[in-house]
DNA sequence: TATTAGCACTCTATATGAGCGAGTGCTAAC
DNA sequence: GTTAGCACTCGCTCATATAGAGTGCTAATA
């Protein structure tokens, strides 16, 4: 459909737009060494890349400047990957060299260094906590009506919980509660776990029936966990830097966004993998319109899927972000498989 | 010092100010019915109270504005306390009816309530977890050479650290620890817990004398708790609606800085009781100077002390946060006593 | 003597218009 | 098919004019 010419002149206006941030004019493209066309025969593809909408005008006798589409043919189809170079690879190393311990140290730093590469906003998201493993349960009572229940879970990870315990219930009724946990949940999801609960206890703890449903109902209320994604913020300020974000109504939707978008249902879909762009509206949220979210997924083991994201303006440098997520998310994934299945699995 | 109609035109500035965040002239002054002076007598004690710096005029030819120092005079005199609503007061009480059993729930509500009340931000600062008290202590291996130890503190807190083991350890070492801790160490203050840890453990495990250094220091490593507050904030986005950070610089400044107080070492001091007001650069930080924070301190208990603020222009409206921050102080004390100490205690 | 009216002055905010520059669309020439 | 040329449009900047709010000072007043 577009012509050699019009998608050379295409990719340049997309390109300087990124660097520069003003709108593109046909005299300034025709001074490039890679366009050797003069100012009108620009202005003419230029016009007609505008009435296919790849480009849009600000106003009358402005420049021009990508549109939504125009973002997303250039995203589809002249992406060449950038080289990383070897000190930027090196500073990703950098985080794996001090032996760590905790996922989340690990991925703490990891949004630290991506957003220092990139000087846009990076977001981890944590490993969704319900499918973690039960690796070991216990209950420590608090009051003579209330215990919390801990959770230790086959990554490291430690969830607890108060809860309240009807009064006919015994210290010794409660240990066995927790063995019998012990003895038969290992190993089970956490997000399966109140469905398990239910069944392995009702069993064998028959004889304090009347109350043994309060409990339980108590303890699966508490242990409900929600599907709360954990995430963490690198350079959450670096957005507000970018000149199109220069307006406290635009800074403090995205702002906003940011402080609730774990509270926000489906915004990553973690169950994609690979890398995935998603282009101004494309994000389906109104403070997001002029942003763009380039999300890659690591893995763990073989199901646990993690997520790494980039947020920026729309006008933010693809090739340069794509390229540096690639290396990130394979490094994430070796890396992290090592701490958790230990260093000799 | 002040004659009295002076004291009357600063009291009425600083109020009218607060009201409108404009400049405050004479001529409007006059027209209020609590001032029965002509203009030009206003402008004479005007000048006069500018000469002393308690008003600043923002050029040559506009109104007066209540200068640092006038807020300080206005707060240290008077400010007289203003009466809550029955309706406030009963949805302050209403953070308490349904019961909740955790601390941080009941921190998270109270600081949603406190912020819609007062169109300002709040914050809250979690318990120091340091002044709380081991309850139960124990040891979840993961793999081979790695663990992780949950402390249970008296208020139903989790603290958890991974941490490596040395590989002499021996399944057995470790649980002979855990009930060594638990037996000695119960009751003991969390900051305290490393040094006492080393004491206890090397009198009892010495024949391991070698690796049990190795042990110990990568333990107390991960158990040295920073003294690093948590902090929960309610509408935190309320300070950009204030007609002052209607810029992006101060807007990003601030929000800066809220992401990272409790990195900050005594922003806060915890240690002292009732109600302090800072003002402007009496915080101590450039971001804040032009914002005020009132904090109230409440007690659990006879030691543990807490922090509840609101954070605000300086331009904000003492008489009602302080207000509100009072009545809130004191529910708070009286209620989070009941659920650490249980409904018997 | 303390207060007030009056007046000249200052400064901001807002609107208006001119001039510049960058850019466009169209047409005619190459 | 490409380019040169030209008229036109729009936004930006700068200067100027004007209105309005407020001040400081002086002289009149109670």
């Amino acid at each position: 459909m577009l012509t050699n010419r019009q998608l050379l002149i295409l990719q340049v206006t997309v390109d300087d737009f990124i660097e520069t941030a003003q709108p593109v004019g046909s005299r300034q493209l025709s001074k490039k060494e890679e366009v050797p066309f003069s100012p009108a025969t620009i202005r003419n593809d230029m016009a007609d890349l505008e009435e296919m909408g790849y480009l849009e005008k600000t106003h009358t006798s402005s420049g021009r400047v990508p549109s939504q589409k125009g973002y997303r043919y250039y995203v589809d189809n002249m992406l060449t990957p950038q080289r990383i170079s070897k000190s930027e690879i090196k500073q990703i190393r950098s985080i794996f060299e001090e032996r760590m311990v905790e996922t989340e140290q690990v991925i703490r730093k990891s949004a630290a260094i991506l957003s220092e590469l990139t000087n846009y906003t990076s977001i981890m998201l944590g490993l969704d906590v319900r499918k973690h493993r039960v690796k070991r349960f216990s209950i420590v009572p608090l009051t003579d009506d209330s215990a919390v229940a801990i959770i230790v879970t086959d990554s490291g990870h430690v969830e607890n919980r108060v809860f309240s315990i009807p009064e006919s219930f015994t210290a010794s009724d409660i240990e066995r509660m927790v063995n019998l946990i012990n003895e038969r949940l290992v190993g089970v999801h956490l997000h399966e776990l109140p469905a398990k609960l239910e069944a392995v206890t009702l069993a064998v703890l028959r004889q304090n029936n009347g109350r043994l449903n309060d409990l339980l109902g108590s303890l699966n209320k508490a242990l409900t966990i929600e599907h709360e994604d954990k995430v963490y913020y690198g350079g959450k300020m670096q957005l507000l830097n970018q000149p199109e974000f220069n307006d406290v109504e635009k800074a403090r939707s995205i702002m906003y966004w940011m402080d609730h978008v774990n509270q926000m249902p489906g915004l990553f879909h973690l169950d994609q993998k690979g890398i995935q762009i998603r282009i101004g509206t494309e994000n389906n949220h109104l403070a997001m319109e002029d942003c763009s979210i380039i999300t890659a997924s690591y893995d763990i083991g073989e199901e646990q899927i993690g997520s790494i994201a980039i947020i920026g303006p729309t006008r933010m440098d693809y090739k340069r972000v794509v390229s540096l997520l690639d290396v990130m998310s394979g490094d994430l994934s070796r890396e992290l498989s090592k701490i958790l299945h230990g260093p000799h699995g």
